[in-house]
DNA sequence: CTGAAAGCGCTTACAG
DNA sequence: CTGAAAGCGCTTACAG
């Protein structure tokens, strides 16, 4: 078929109100719900109203009623990027959230210049969104505290280190906690367990986790087996190549791991960590004749569908971004319809989930 | 720190005017460039405007400049989800694209219900986007006719089927007979050719491109060695979980396949109808002691990240989704800022490239 | 260059 | 319920 390429005109709340006989004022109470329960428009009326509205095909203008102080109804959202391979679930379900409960999401990616973070925020303030959900790696620069301060309404993923942030963040400690159990009970006794940075909280909370797993079972803890990766691994995390816009994932960090845990230390499990690391684990595992799981098991950290593509399937942690999700926009729209949200709710911890699968 | 929950008040265009002590036109036509060429402001004036602005840190109200006309420098991007594994990095580089030209993003999610493409699209129109990039598969609902009415700057990937529609495509022809090429100069000869179904234009583009070198290199079209998903197979195509809004990926296909294609007919090489299909084959394979690429040469199709985890790791066809990106966006920025875009200019193709790894 | 005014499409407060 | 008016922050056309 053939297009015409004419801007259509669009229909104004005056235009059904003039249509209809009734004031403006009847046709935002009817259509848009404004004027409080101080309008009453009769049910005839009312129906009558809907009627012609959707017969000329109304749309209300959403800058306009912006622009009078009304919620817009959009929220930013930043990601590192849309491809983000370690958050592209939870990035949809935020999405997802957010148009359940009738809002747009502006999706602001960061990772490809270090400005980046700072300039959507400011986009944000200029498209008047009602709040921000922050999505992007706490690794990655920003100023976080600038978010906050010009986006009051504003939920992290994970921690960002400012007293009384909002954020969602998922139980790790729990997460180290149930795949060492699950370890130990398939009979595993020499559990490798895979860390970037010996500093960062998030990889305390994991170790927290396997000591506290490790005790229960009464089995000793051995720091040798403590994997960390050192400095000079720049592959340790997932890194974004700015020219191709594609993400790469540890290679020679995994070879290190393997000679200094499962050769050295003669480990029978690995908790990697996440997907991307356990994935390369058991490729290269492989290519070295060790077999997964009959000679190592090995647990990921994510649950992306990636999981069901390795050899063996991996058992994973799946974070759960959907339950992340669903606290995150729940929290904002408190946040934005009420007063500021009391202190104890503002960090809500998700529950995280062990996924069985080949190779342990 | 701790962080005061008021919403700061915005500063207006009238308030650095006062300021300064010139009108609100001359600062209009100083930040934002508006009013043509007629205003002239002073060099002195104007860099102590722009000073001025920054010191107090201006933001123009989007929604005002949107209300009297203006582009709102918003896109619609309507996609099947946001972590949509096929087109993941077509998405993230349609929104870098989309940015780097100064615009914004509203991501719209069509997958999680038959009837959200249409209310998106009803959602882009009171949003007064300036132009819609469309990334959604084909083969999911949506009334495109409605987009493209609503929405005249519109911008498809892959040929939506409508007369004089813009699109973006890769050459899928071109891709199969890159593909075919490199199989036959790595020695094979038995090519097989996995298909979905018999009567899409995508799946003929291929064929014809799979016959095309063929016939280049001599060598015989045998039917046989194509394979097609009956009906039967209802897990052919990626599939959205609308509960756990995640996605699954073929799996019984597969096995149909390696009877039909490798076992009854000795194929040599399979090119797989996607990377994940590649995936699966390669694991199916390796368990019925098959080995890539010794016995067969396994080929992918996307170049997703997953290909660096299969074991060998996959030769496969980059589709190019940055180059398509930057097409569907200076396509569409044309489309706005001048006239209706000429007939031959409406449809680009882009070329995909080979990526040899280890399957071949 | 300036000021004063009109208008974009809505909401709200006001007087009936 | 109504109409008439003011205002959100901007741009533009108008008269100087």
């Amino acid at each position: 078929m053939n297009v015409e390429f004419d801007r259509p005109k669009r229909v104004r709340l005056v235009d059904i109100a003039e249509k209809v006989g009734v004031s403006r004022r009847s046709v935002s109470a009817v259509l848009l719900g404004t004027g409080g329960s101080r309008v009453s428009v009769g049910e005839e009326k009312a129906k009558e109203i809907q009627r012609v509205a959707k017969s000329m095909g109304y749309q209300p203008n959403l800058a306009a009623r912006q622009l009078v102080g009304k919620r817009s109804h959009t929220f930013g959202l930043l990601v590192a990027s849309a491809g983000d391979p370690l958050r592209s679930f939870l990035i949809q379900h935020l999405d997802e959230e957010a148009a359940a409960h009738g809002n747009r999401t502006l999706i602001g990616n960061t990772v490809v210049a270090p400005d980046r973070f700072d300039k959507n925020v400011q986009l944000f303030t200029n498209s008047g969104v009602d709040g921000v959900l922050c999505a992007v790696h706490n690794w990655l620069p920003g100023d976080r505290l600038a978010l906050l301060t010009q986006h009051p309404c504003t939920v992290f993923y994970e921690d960002p280190g400012i007293r009384d942030a909002c954020f969602v963040s998922v139980d790790r400690a729990g997460a180290i906690h149930q795949a060492t159990r699950h370890l130990i009970e398939r009979g595993r006794q020499r559990i490798g367990l895979a860390l970037t940075a010996k500093s960062k909280r998030s990889q305390k909370d994991r170790l927290r986790g396997y000591k506290q797993a490790l005790s229960e079972s009464s089995l000793k803890y051995e720091p040798e087996l403590v994997f960390y990766a050192s400095p000079k691994h720049k592959d340790a995390y997932a890194r974004h190549d700015v020219d191709s816009l594609k993400w790469s994932f540890p290679e020679a960090v995994i070879d290190d791991l393997i000679q200094r845990i499962v050769i050295d230390q003669s480990a029978d499990a690995i908790i990697a960590q996440d997907d991307y690391w356990a994935a390369t684990l058991i490729k290269r595992l492989h290519r070295s004749g060790i077999r997964v799981p009959d000679d190592i098991s090995i647990v990921g950290y994510l649950n992306h569908y990636l999981t069901d593509f390795t050899a063996p399937a991996l058992t994973t942690i799946d974070l759960n971004h959907m339950a992340a999700a669903k606290e995150m926009v729940s929290m904002l729209e408190k946040m934005i319809s009420g007063d500021s949200l009391p202190l104890e709710q503002r960090q809500v911890l998700v529950q995280p989930k062990l996924i069985q699968r080949e190779s342990t």
